[in-house]
DNA sequence: TTGATTTCCATAGTTTCCCATGTTACTCCA
DNA sequence: TGGAGTAACATGGGAAACTATGGAAATCAA
């Protein structure tokens, strides 16, 4: 059974950039790394192209992966395709979690979310997402909203949920 | 077919957090869990941003991972699906049972849903529910007045029941 | 060389693990 | 059937392990 990201909490960016990935996350990064060995330091990818750069995102290998061959399934050339492809192919790169469990944000990413001296982590299940505190507060605030504005959001979930 | 959370306990939540779960109900979670072994302690989910944050809610993991599941087979970056990812995802976090039967609130999550020295845990079916004694009693009180007010509370019940 | 990046060391604060104890529930048999 | 014996439960406390974070030393790149 794989295990997701999940939770929410805020850490530190010093100087240099560095910033403690939550332990939590940490333990799915190791699960969903193949290459992974005990006592190592697992891989991840980074994706900066979702939510107009507003946050990063963060993905295990693995789970990565799925997306990719998602991605290799739509017909080559579409629009859909070249827009994923940039996404998740030209906007990402490779990261590793150091040996005291974090990562680096360079200046440039930093830059982009607006990051100074804190950083949120958001569990999504698949992925995680790097905010700047204040901006995720906005953007949560919207996606409550949508909630609120839709006639009943849990009732598709429910709905499958009693035919399953 | 799967056992349920069943039945209503008080329990001591001490200085750093722990308190009981109570038996029966980890019996469901051990049920629940893939990776359980005999002997060994089960996971769980537990969410708070449902109820206005006034409860916490325990999951099994398959059962919630029949949830994600749900979300997963959204379209990726949908406003659905960001929304679900928010609710199920970073409104929560995996806990464990600890080798006393025990899990642990951080102070967060007690400071959340008010409690103090006394957690009420109220079984749900396929989930379960951690209030303040106090917190839970109002909620009650206001679930059986909804009750009162409909004019035939259970007819819906029977309604369903009989065509199944 | 010099600024930037990575590795190593240090530490305070949590969190987890392990042991202890009183209590309740259950079993079994004389 | 009425305990005696045993297992399971609820709760507390201390020790060990882990987390998050800062700084210094070492390495790298151009």
């Amino acid at each position: 059974m794989a295990r997701r990201f999940r939770g929410k909490s805020v850490h530190k960016v010093d100087a240099k950039g560095r910033v403690s990935i939550p332990a939590s996350f940490r333990r799915v990064l190791e699960e969903g790394d193949p290459d992974w060995r005990s006592g190592e330091n697992p891989q991840l990818v980074i994706v900066h192209g979702s939510k107009e750069g507003r946050c990063i995102e963060g993905y295990s290998i693995n789970s990565m992966d799925k997306l990719d061959n998602l991605i290799e399934a739509l017909p080559h050339f579409s629009d859909e395709r070249e827009y994923f492809e940039t996404i998740l192919g030209a906007d990402s790169d490779y990261a590793s979690v150091d040996e005291n469990g974090r990562m680096v944000l360079s200046a440039a990413l930093r830059k982009m979310i607006g990051v100074a001296k804190d950083a949120v982590f958001v569990g999504k299940g698949n992925r995680f997402q790097i905010w700047e505190p204040s901006a995720y507060e906005n953007e949560l605030r919207q996606i409550k909203e949508w909630g609120a504005a839709q006639e009943n959001p849990h009732a598709k979930l429910y709905r499958t949920t009693a035919e399953g």
